[in-house]
This record gives C-alpha cells, structure tokens and sequence, in this order.
RNA sequence: GGAGGGGUGCCCGAGCGGCUAAAGGGGACGGACUGUAAAUCCGUUGGCGUACGCCUACGUUGGUUCGAAUCCAACCCCCUCCA
C-alpha cells in the first residue's frame, strides 16, 4: 500500500481519522481526479449530538476544506428501526413524533462546521426517511433483498456478537443495515455519492452498502472508518459524570464544554488536537511535547479551540476567561452556572445543603449532606462545616453573589433574584 | 404449544423467610497527593428529615406468614432445547 497522495487523504491518515478504508488506493486516484462527495450518517436517537461524533463531524468539515462536497444524512428513517452495532440490547422504540424533534435539535450543530448551500462543494443535508418510508415491502425484497446473504449477514459484529452473548436481536433490528445499505445506494444515484464514512463501529454496515452499490448498480463505492475514541485511560470520548458532552448549547453550557476539553488526559493532548482543531501540525507537535505542568498550556488551546468552532468566539473567550479567573485566580467569572434566589428567601437563611442542591451541584439533599460531611464543600472559599448551616444575605461578597464550591472543579454562583 | 433456565440498586453480580437499603466488583462523587493530568491510597454512594425516624426499592399483580428480594399463584418479558 503506498501513502495516499490528495490532500483529503494524506491529511485524513495524517490527523488521525483513518482507522479502515475499503479501497485507499483506489479512493485516492478518485479523489486526485476530481470532487468527491461523500456521506455519513446520524441517527436521530438524542435531541443533540455529543462529542462523540465530532469526529465524524471534523471529518465531514475536512472533506470540505478539501474541496469535497459533504451529505450529512439525517437518519429519520433508520431511527425507526434503531442500529444494534455495538449494542448489547435494543433501544426502546422512538416515535416518529421523539424522532422529529431529536433531528431538529441535531441539525444545528453542523451549521457551526459546515458550509452548507448550492455551491459544488457546499454540504447538503438530507432525511432517509424521504425514500425509506415509502418502500414497499415486497418489492424492497425483490429489487434488493435477493442481494444481501443472510450467511454473511450473520458474520457481522453487530449480529455475531448479539448472537454470541445470547442477547436478543429482533428482525427489525437485522434489518438495520439493509437499510443502510440501501442508502448508500440511494445517495449514489442522487447525489453521486461514492463514500461513506462513520466510527468504526459502522465498518459492518458500511461494507454492506459498498457491496450492494457493486451488484445492484453496479457501481464502485467506498467506505472509510475512523478509529473508536476513547480517551488514554479507557473512558469513552463523550462520556463525563454528568452525562454526554453535548454539543447543543442547551444541553451542555459553552463553559462546561470548555471545561471537558481542558480536563483531557495528558496522553491526549496530542491525538486531540489533531482531530478537533486545525492548528498546524509542527504547533501541535510543540504542544505535545510540553512536560508537567506546561501542557496545560495545550489543554488550554484545544479547550479554545474545540468551543471556538462549536460556539464561536464570544462564547469562547467567556468560557476561558472565566475558567482563568476561577482557577487561576481562585475568584470566579460570569460563565459559571449559576441559580437566582428570592432575597427574602435569602433573608430568612437557607440551609447550607439544601441551597447545594439547588445550585445543581448535588443531585439531592442527601448527596449535598455527604458532600459537606465529607469536607468537599466550600462556600465563597471557606470549607463548609454544618450541613444545615444558615446561608444569608451576609454571605453575599462584594460582587453581590455567593460562590459554591463542590469539589475542586465545580462552581456554581448564587445569584439574588 | 411443551420442557428447562432467568428478570436484583447507575451497570455487572451475590443473596433464596427475620441480623437486607440488600455482599462483592465496576462506575460516579468527595478527600489526600498534584498540574483543573494520570496512577495510587482513603471515604461516600435510594429519597426525605437536625434527630430516635419515616417513605420508596429486588419484572407485574395478588396471596401465605407476626415478618418476603427470598415461599405460593397468575401474568409480562428474555434465553436455551423440543414439537
């Protein structure tokens, strides 16, 4: 295999996106030749995507700056059905009506990483569900069920491994990447699209479409996979405490996002840079490099970066400013949650834990109670001793706001409302 | 349709009449150490109440018992084998 030699593949290898491909040789004289229009898919399964297909996204934005014209496909149809790759169990069934109102939160994101428009390299964005929705049962099996062999079907991960483990995989379920298939082909023939990309984790069901362009069409079709994220310790990429790493602002603050970024892994720093900003290699190289406590420094950049481009500049600098100020300081900036409380309500006095609770850094009264009994409560910086110690208006500091502490790393403000 | 196995807390998984808010592990949170890192060690880990306490919880619904996650019945769901 020689090294790739167009942009879009040399920086995709390079960056750290490529895990597998189906023919790089061959994509890569395609895409010397001329645009190539490629596609991923995204199920529509939670009202906002997380950070675990920011890969995917990056990706699609590299296509672009490549001069690549990028689908994104909402998967309004397959959502129906739910993909069982890397699943132990099923999902449990969306309606139509959850389904709609997921993809309208998802499309958002990818106006902040793409170009979309009418231009021969701007993104397009499209449903499944435009032609999944109105096939017909028996003329589906006919046209393009006689090419798919159960046999190999079977040999898939996301089927073998169910399989294996004895866990249930329903027939709707085994359709999932028929389906699939069946829209790679679909984009084909609308749009000329000959790639598909995703995780690794859609290898299977990629292959499955490249297979079916070949008999059906037929027609040469590709499919590339990125490596599955996982941070250096194990953890999956999008995953923290408090949940997924939202990408929708409402879901996730910008302060908070910026604050995943800044807390990756020193072993990631590097990897991470790559894939989620565009910073020049030889700096990234120069970053990684930092020992000790310097790299923070390129946690830093990355936690820029990455809010840069998901909530721009404004929400960004807030975000670094403020995390510099509570940090570095040890005072606390605007971007931190923050709860409003009734200034009679303050006046009375609120028991210490129960105004942790509100301020949302303890999920329940008694969660706040074991955070202050085991000495991991602080109120403007002073440790919390009495779990139902009166916080009054006399705790307001200068600014007029109380700064609550749990841990070292979550703050939150009281606010008078 | 028949036979057998199974459904326990965020997850895995023990328990098989009272000592069980339920062992153990994972995860998570907090503390120590640090660099808002990793690793390690310690603590916490259903809800509500200042508290002796109350409430909710072992697939669902009923029952037997002074007392049930544990026994019984019916039902639902899953797995395996047979027809």
């Amino acid at each position: 295999m020689t090294a790739p030699r167009s942009e879009f593949l040399v920086t995709v290898a390079r960056r750290g996106y490529l895990h597998q491909c189906t023919d790089l040789a061959a994509l890569d004289s395609l895409a010397l030749q001329g645009r190539v229009v490629a596609y991923i898919g995204f199920d529509c399964t939670a009202p906002s995507l997380h950070a675990g297909s920011l890969v995917s996204i990056m990706l699609l934005r590299l296509l672009q700056k490549c001069g690549g014209k990028p689908i994104v496909l909402m998967g309004g149809g397959t959502t129906k059905i739910g993909d069982p790759s890397g699943k132990d169990d099923s999902r449990k069934m969306l309606t139509t009506a959850e389904i709609a109102a997921n993809m309208a939160g998802i499309k958002d994101a990818f106006s902040r990483f793409l170009k979309f428009g009418d231009g021969p390299s701007d993104a397009v964005m499209v449903d499944n569900a435009d032609w999944l929705d109105q096939l017909g049962y028996i003329p589906f099996l006919r046209d393009w069920g006689r090419h798919f062999s159960v046999n190999r079907m079977l040999t898939f991960d996301s089927v073998k491994l169910r399989l294996e483990r004895e866990q249930p995989l329903s027939f709707l379920e085994f359709n999932y990447m028929v389906l699939q298939a069946y829209d790679f082909v679909e984009l084909a023939r609308r749009h000329d699209c000959v790639l598909q990309m995703g995780g690794s984790d859609q290898w299977g069901n990629i292959v499955c479409g490249v297979e079916l362009g070949r008999r059906a069409i037929p027609r040469e079709l590709f499919g590339l996979t990125t490596p599955l994220l996982t941070a250096a310790s194990g953890a999956k990429m999008g995953k923290t405490a408090e949940g997924a790493v939202w990408l929708s602002e409402k879901m996730l603050s910008p302060y908070d996002y910026w604050q995943y970024w800044r807390n990756t892994e020193d072993a990631d720093v590097g990897r991470f840079l790559r894939l989620f900003t565009e910073m020049p290699e030889p700096e990234i190289a120069r970053l990684e490099k930092l020992g000790g406590a310097e790299i923070n420094e390129a946690k830093q950049i990355l936690a820029d970066h990455a809010t840069l481009l998901l909530h721009g500049e404004k929400s960004a600098t807030e975000a670094a400013e403020t995390a510099r100020r509570t940090f570095g300081e040890g005072t606390f900036g605007e971007a931190l949650p923050s709860v409003a409380i009734a200034r009679a309500e303050l006046a009375k006095g609120i028991p210490a834990f129960e105004l942790f609770h509100k301020a949302g850094l303890a999920a329940s009264g008694g969660e706040a109670r074991r955070l202050i009994r085991g000495g991991g409560a602080r109120l403007n910086d002073a440790a919390v001793e009495t779990e139902t110690r009166p916080v009054t208006l006399a705790d307001l500091g200068p600014e007029g706001v109380i700064k609550l502490s749990a841990g070292r790393k979550r703050h939150a403000l009281v606010k008078v409302g």
